[in-house]
Formats: structure tokens, C-alpha cells, sequence
DNA sequence: CTGAAAGCGCTAACAT
DNA sequence: ATGTTAGCGCTTTCAG
């Protein structure tokens, strides 16, 4: 493997004057540097990003922590949306990427910051994380540059990306409110999600507005999991007749209430709006198509890339950003006829 | 950030001592050791990576180059699916991942090797590669140690996993057979991918052996996109309506199918019968659900993965490997009445 | 069982 | 404009 060393003794200088010329100094002779080149491109030579790394003590190398990247959990591939969004500014900005998985079967025993260290990311990407993850406590402690992916937390070396989940929940009740319906009920997912108090908050705000009665007993807890969802529902349903509606905090659970839906024999939207979160691949191929919130999960990559790389440069921006959501109208939805 | 220097100072030892003791080396004292590793929790150590990898020429890395991560490409989320199963057992082993991605809007001008050296990969993933990327010629060249997803080739270095796509095709189009079709028609992908001339020959070999004209006019080009698909199968149905069944080299693509259907206003499978390829996550979600030949594609991963690391410890077996794939019965395809 | 010393490939003062 | 030297943090002979 060729180094520095061979190509300062091939072109008849020192290894500094290599470093210099390859690296685009400009106290080199334009004709050394030039002749460098050459000599580096016959030698066919790359430059050893560890040893780099080592003495800079830089690795142009962003660690994504992810947590969602698994069998099961690949049927909402939000996780590799925003990874794709990721993966295409920082491959624009030369930096690679390195994956992380939270979910070994060998529950890893090291530290988030272990993590970092050891492999000297400059910074790191945080998707899917649990609020209840030992993993997030670090973040706010340890010193590495972070962003936090629909994790409003905000220190010096921390930031995030996300959306107005309050907003697009309320703008998914109220959908269902502007279409008569009265009675609308919410599956929401498992608490250790940063989202689903809030959705639940935009949710209790839309009935608020319209002075509709905030009935607890008509939240139910789909996990974010679309067979939990069709079993909540499947209860609920039965148990309140009355409910027209329902807004589900993710489509995964939204399909779960489809499934419900059939197995109770009420047709969707004919005699059961049903409204998800996400807008996910399966939700316009879904029968009926749901009707949903989307969010540009794609978009909320990148912009965490964005984010993290103008950080690592030294910026000192404000590093929180909200992106916006869309309310989809799709079939899963119509007017309420009771 | 602590150094095995900072634990020998503490600990009153050199650091050789320190780095034996820490690496689980037989010849140090037990207290000696007992002592190291404690000064080594207490001063919150993680080892360097890139130092150390430096030393080794060995970075306990695996580097990923996949095509196909972009926002277009994410719906069928195969590539997904296989780095989840490249995630799991390089986690399992304590290997890192690493991402390269080709598709690159600044079109990366850096070789496949280069790519490689600069990181000090021990090896490499190759997914979704085209049989035309420049990548794959290096690949064979190179003598860096690769795994190939879906592409037969082989060499000291290099080793596949795939599966039996002339069988696969066969038993597909079999299946059609076995319902009473004798007029099947073929949507293929394009030539870039090595299992669209595979898939082809299990069709022709299906037709033959049931002594069934191959008609190469009725073989079409989707692409493996889906709107592609859905204008050539338009095409072709309206031209060729006595075809009673079509089957696809990809789901998403049959999904194009079944969408061209409708707006020919033929009823799927009563009047057209359509087989997919993949069995990806909305396969089952399609309206009607597809027929398909489903392939593990999280084992897929798995096994490249295992493949890729038994070779890097020095492992002498053969460096192939064929999974088997499975029909799926779904909705799409039913008895020919014609 | 332990330590001194060399060196992996590179960059960065500090000369010259 | 170029070379000398030191050193990043680690592993690994080689001696003791």
C-alpha cells in the first residue's frame, strides 16, 4: 500500500511537501506539487483516513444511532427515509457514515459516548431513540456534537429536528371535526415516544376549540404497533358504538384499525373515518387509502445532516429546526352521516 | 480524552502492560490486571479505534456500497432489508458498518478501491449494484475482500449470495401453468441487473417444459419501475388481449400491472392472472394482494455478512451461497376460465 | 511477568 | 518554498 513516504522518495522530496501539495497548501511550487500529483497518481495512492484521523483528531465520520433497524421494524421504513435524507448531504459534504445499531441481540453493554469515542466520530444523528433510552441521557451530558431527530432538546453541542406534532395532530382532529364528526376517538402509541403526548395534546386541543368533551376512555394505547392497534381498537370499538372517527398517532396503527374495522363489519370511511400519522409507503396503497399526515421524512434527514455538519464547522446557529406537515386527504376519511 | 498512557501513569505500570492487560493477554500479573482495568473504568477510557487500527492495518470495519438509497428507490425497501440483516450480524461480531453510497449527486469520481483503502475497510458489501457500474469491475480486480448481493461471481476474494432466480421464475410462471394459463405474457427488468436474464430463462424454461410457444414479443421491459411497468403492460394488453396472465420480475412493477389492469378495465385475477418477484411489504397490501416469489432479503444480508466476516478470519470455504425462495399464494393470480 | 523502544501514516510547528 | 522533527494512541518485537 503506498504512502506519503514512497511518493516524497519517488518524486525526490520531503513527506511535509507531499502532505502540503496534496492537501492544496499554497506555499508549494506549482511544478513540485504538480509532479506530486503525478508521482501519487502512478503510485496509485489513497491517503490512510485513520492515521489522518489520528493526528487531526477529526474523522469526517458521522455516527447514526439508530433504533427501529430490525426484522420487524422495517415495515415502517421511516428509519430508512430519514437515513437515505442523511446519507445524501453528508455524502454531498464527503463525510461518511457509520452505523450504529442499538439493537443487538447481545444487548451492548457500552456507552453511547463509548460508542463515539471509541470510533472518534465527529458527531452524531439520533433517530428512533425512546425517551426512556439510556442512550439520551448521555447525549445531554457527553460532549459530542448531536442531533436529535424528533427529540426537542437543546444544549450547546446538541440540537434537533422535527415537526409540530401538536399542529399536525390538531390538524388531523380537526380534519375529522370539518367533516361532522363528533365523536372521534384516539389510538396513540406507547409513552416513551417524544411524540405521543404531544399528539395527544393536538388532539385535546382540536376538541377543545370546538368545545367537544375530552373522553379519556376513548384514548386507547396502540404501542405503535399495528396488531395492538387492531386489538385496542377492536375493544373500543364494540365497547362505544357511538365513536365515528378515529386519529391514529401513526398509520401502522391506523392499518391496525382497518383490520379492526373489517372485523367488526363497519365500513371505512362509509360508517368509520379513520385518519393515521406519517404517511408512510403502505398508507396510499392501503385499502382504503388512509388519509393521514405526512411528514418528509426523507427532508428530516438531510436537514439533521445539514444541521450537524454546520455545527461540526464551527457555526453557531440556533440548532433546532421544524419542518412542516401536510394533512393528505385520502379515502380513509368522509363525512359523518349519523 | 484518556490515554492507555494516563491509565500507566496512574496505575504506576508501562503501557505496554496497560494494552496487555487490557486486551486479555495470558502473560500479566492478575492484580496487575485487576488494578489496570479498574484505573481504566475509573478515568472513563475507550480504546482508540483509529490508532489502534492504524497499528493493526485492520479497522473492524465492513464498508456498504449499495445503490438504490435515494428517495425514489426507498419503496421497494429491499436495500433496507438486507443492511438489516448485514447490521445484525456484524453487531453480533463487533464489526462497524460503513456507508458508501454511489448515488451521489455530485457524482463521486473516487474509485471503488479508493473508497475502500481511504477507510481501511476490511471488506466490503456490495448491494444493488448494476452489472454495468464501473464498481463491480474493480470489485473482481481488487483484492479487497467482497461480498456480492444477487451477482454470481467469484474469486479468492469474492463471494456471493443469492438465490436461484431460474428456478424462482419457473416455479412462478409454473404456477400460472398449473391454473389453466397458456397465454403468459413477461415483464422484465432491465438488462443492468444480473437476475433479469435469469428470471427470463426460468420463464422460457417453464413454457418449454410444458411445451408452450415462447412468443418474445410478449416479453416487455419495465425497468423494475412501476409506472414504466404500467405503460408497457398497457400496451401490451391492449395489443395482445388474448394474454391471460403476466408475470413480473419485480413486485413493484407487477404493482404497475395491476394498475394497467384497471385502466383497461380488467378485473384482477378473474380476468388477468399477475405473479410478482420479491415479495416486498406492500405485496401484501396491494389491492389485490400479489402472488409473488418471496425472497428472505433480511437473510440475505445476514448470510452476506457472515460470508464476508468468515473470510476476513481466515475461512477457506467456498464463497457461495444460494438461498431458497418461496411462492406465495396471494389473491392475484386464479383459474383460467378462457 | 514487565518495560523500553520502534513504528503504523500522517500533519504541524519550527526552522531554513 | 522546502525539510527536520515531533507526536497523535496504539501494538509489538525484543530484552530483561
Amino acid at each position: 500500500m503506498t504512502t506519503i513516504k514512497d511518493i516524497a522518495r519517488v518524486a525526490g522530496v520531503s513527506v511535509t511537501t507531499v502532505s502540503r501539495a496534496l492537501n492544496g497548501y499554497g506555499d508549494v511550487n506549482e511544478n513540485t506539487r504538480q509532479k506530486i500529483i503525478q508521482v501519487s497518481k502512478d503510485l496509485n495512492y489513497s491517503p490512510n483516513t485513520l492515521a489522518r484521523g489520528l493526528v487531526m483528531n477529526k474523522s469526517r465520520t458521522i455516527g447514526l444511532l439508530v433504533s427501529g433497524m430490525n426484522r420487524q421494524n422495517a415495515k415502517d421504513q421511516f428509519t430508512f427515509e430519514v437515513l437515505s435524507g442523511i446519507n445524501e448531504y453528508a455524502s454531498e459534504q464527503d463525510y461518511d457514515l457509520i452505523l450504529f445499531s442499538t439493537n443487538s441481540t447481545k444487548q451492548r453493554e457500552k456507552t453511547y459516548s463509548q460508542l463515539c469515542k471509541e470510533r472518534r466520530v465527529d458527531g452524531v444523528i439520533l433517530s428512533g431513540i425512546k425517551t426512556d433510552d439510556p442512550y439520551l441521557q448521555e447525549v445531554v451530558e457527553s460532549d459530542i456534537p448531536c442531533i436529535l431527530i424528533d427529540i426537542p432538546m437543546k444544549s450547546d453541542t446538541v440540537g434537533y429536528v422535527t415537526t409540530d406534532n401538536v399542529l399536525g395532530a390538531s390538524t388531523a382532529v380537526n380534519h375529522l371535526i370539518g367533516l361532522g364528526h363528533r365523536n372521534i376517538a384516539m389510538v396513540n402509541g406507547h409513552d416513551q415516544a417524544f411524540v405521543s403526548p404531544q399528539r395527544l395534546q393536538g388532539y385535546k386541543e382540536a376538541l377543545e376549540t370546538r368545545h367537544l368533551p375530552f373522553r379519556p376512555e376513548w384514548v386507547v394505547n396502540g404501542a405503535y404497533d399495528e396488531e395492538t392497534a387492531r386489538q385496542e381498537a377492536e375493544k373500543l370499538l364494540a365497547r362505544y358504538p357511538e365513536i365515528t372517527a378515529v386519529f391514529c398517532a401513526s398509520d401502522l396503527m391506523a392499518l391496525g384499525v382497518l383490520k379492526a374495522a373489517v372485523s367488526l363489519g363497519r365500513r371505512v370511511p362509509e360508517q368509520l373515518s379513520v385518519v393515521g400519522y406519517d404517511d408512510i409507503l403502505l398508507a396510499s396503497y392501503s385499502n382504503p387509502p388512509l388519509t393521514t399526515i405526512s411528514q418528509n421524512k426523507f427532508q428530516l434527514g438531510y436537514e439533521a445532516a445539514t444541521m450537524l455538519i454546520h455545527m461540526l464547522e464551527g457555526s453557531r446557529e440556533p440548532h433546532e429546526m421544524y419542518l412542516d406537515t401536510q394533512l393528505v386527504i385520502r379515502r380513509s376519511t368522509s363525512e359523518n352521516h349519523n
